[in-house]
This record gives structure tokens, sequence and C-alpha cells, in this order.
DNA sequence: CCATGATCGACAACCAGGTTTACTATATGG
DNA sequence: CCATATAGTAAACCTGGTTGTCGATCATGG
């Protein structure tokens, strides 16, 4: 009877297949006039998205407190990333939107994300590629998109 | 011409069957009489290994300062995993090991993601789990022991 | 044998991201 | 019209990490 590897190497294996990926988009941001963002900040921006969102909204997208959501916002308008803008309809409400410079994020990512897959689809075939997601799929079924990643790690 | 899928679900995918894993073991562990552990926590323990360690080499390990390596050793010591000892060999170094605490939660956090793979592989047979660790080293070769993802997701 | 430099561990001050608690301002439904 | 719920903000605190500094202890070259 054959040893199976041990079990610890599988989930090894795919935090560095996806920390391969992330640093690919965060090597491209840095040199696109992007440097300073962190692996954290792509679930922020996937989070707040192209049609904006609120400080509880997007607590909740990301798993963490409105107190929290809004910390991130002021750090991301800061920097330019994000506006806020008063909401006509409800006066309690700050809509957020990405500004040009957020959505250039949003769009190098994504290209950056197709990059990389158009790689490995090359490097290990896209039958093997399209074979791998579908495992994982089953695997971890359900929706792929859960963005509360930060502070999953370290949080609370 | 059929559509790839958009590039950022199989990292997304990746990320999810990883933490789907890890998890397991959390939750595992924290039924055991281990509440509170953190996933970064496993990458420590496993850090720490259980052949003991220092703070710089622990710091070296996980990727962070020495100053970090010295809080993180404080914290667990508090909590009862390790102890430290003199090192009679050189006054200054202070030897960390694991306690008997500390080697449990190694050793379910094997076991378990032991019990884990032996799932994946009766879910969607032991030949497709085979390609698929093996593709995923092909895609994100090199030594899969990477220890410093606390740090990376949010560090500086 | 000892002075100099490197290394180990610790302390202090600070930062980033998160939480709890508390508060104001605005909507909304009975 | 008022009671209750919701959006955003603020303050105090926690954790994990950083830089800078320091004393103590090796290690090595005069």
């Amino acid at each position: 009877m054959v040893e199976p590897p041990p079990g610890h190497e599988l989930p090894l294996r795919l935090f560095a297949a996806f920390r391969a990926a992330v640093d690919a988009v965060h090597a491209d941001l840095a040199a696109a006039g992007h440097p300073g963002l962190r692996p954290m900040h792509g679930f922020i921006f996937q989070a707040i998205g192209t049609q904006g969102t609120t400080a509880v909204e997007l607590g909740a997208r990301l798993g963490v407190t409105k107190q929290a959501a809004g910390k991130t916002i002021a750090a991301l308008e800061q920097q330019g990333y994000v506006e806020r803008a008063p909401d006509p309809a409800d006066a309690r409400r700050k809509a957020v939107r990405l500004t040009a410079k957020g959505l250039d994020v949003l769009d190098r990512s994504a290209r950056t994300f197709d990059r990389v897959r158009a790689a490995w689809a090359a490097q290990i075939g896209p039958e093997r590629l399209d074979a791998l997601e579908a495992d994982l799929a089953a695997l971890a079924p359900g929706e792929p998109f859960r963005l509360d990643a930060p502070g999953w790690f370290s949080g609370s």
C-alpha cells in the first residue's frame, strides 16, 4: 500500500497557487502606479465593485463591522481610490464609488488574473486546468465570491 | 469559441478549498479544547515544530521581525502552548519548545488534514486528487512550506 | 587576554486594521 | 406623531506587526 502524501501538503499547495496568482496581480499593480496595495485590498476593491456601495453594505460583504468598513473607506478616499457622495434619496447614506484610479485597479487585476489563467492553461493544458477548476468547485462547493478573507486569517 | 471563466474565479476557488481544509482543522481543534486558535497559529506551530526554535529563527521562518516573533512566543507561553528554557550552550539564547498542549495541536492538525485529504479522495477519486496535487505543484513550483503567510495578506 | 564587533532577546513607541460601546441624524411604520 | 430601526461617526481598546534602542553574551583578531 502506497503512503499518501502528508495531508498538509495539499492545502499548502492550494495556498501557494493562490498566492502566486495574487502576487502576479500585485506585481503588475505596483508597476502601474499602485504601490502599497496589499492582497487584502483586492478583496475590498472587489467588494466595492463598479456599482459602488455604502459603509454598512461593504462591512457586510467583507465580514467586518461597519466601523471597520468606514475606516477602510476613509483610508482609500485619502489615497484617491474611492470618493463619497451624499445619497439624494436618503440623507443618512453616503454612496461610495471607485474613482478612475480605483477602477484602474479593478481593471488591471482582472486582466492579470486572466493572463495568469492563460499562462497556467498553456503550462498544464486547458483540459487539465478546467478539470482542476471543476474538482475544486466540487471539493469546496458554494459561492466562490467569499470576500470576508481579511479577518478570517488573523481575525478575532 | 468558448469563453473561458473569468480569471479571478480560479484563485478564489483555490483559496476556498484551502480555507475549507483549514476550517476543518480549526473546528476540530476548537472542539478538542483549543478554542481561540486562528488559522495563522497553524503556521506558527508548524514553524516551531517538534524540534523547537528560538525567537530569531522563528521570526525568519515566519517572515517577521524577531520582536514580533518574541511577542508571539510570549502570548503562546501565556496560554501554555510553548515553554522557554535557557540554552546551556549559549546564555543569550532561549530555547522555545512546544509543550504537550502545543504538540497536541500539531498532532491533531496533522490528523485532520489527513482526514480531509481522505474525504476529498473519496469524493473525486484518488487519481484526480493526485492529479490536482501534481498540477498545483507544477503551477506553483518550489517549496510548499512557506510559512510566512501571516503578514503576507495584510502585512507591510 | 582582551577589545571589538556580531548576535540574542527585550523594551518602548508607534501604526494598521479590527472590535465594542455610544452617539447623532435621518427614515419609516403604526 | 411618535417609536423604532438604520447610516454614519467617534472614542477607547486589542492584536499583531514595525522601527529603534539597549544590555547581555558570544566570537574573533590583535
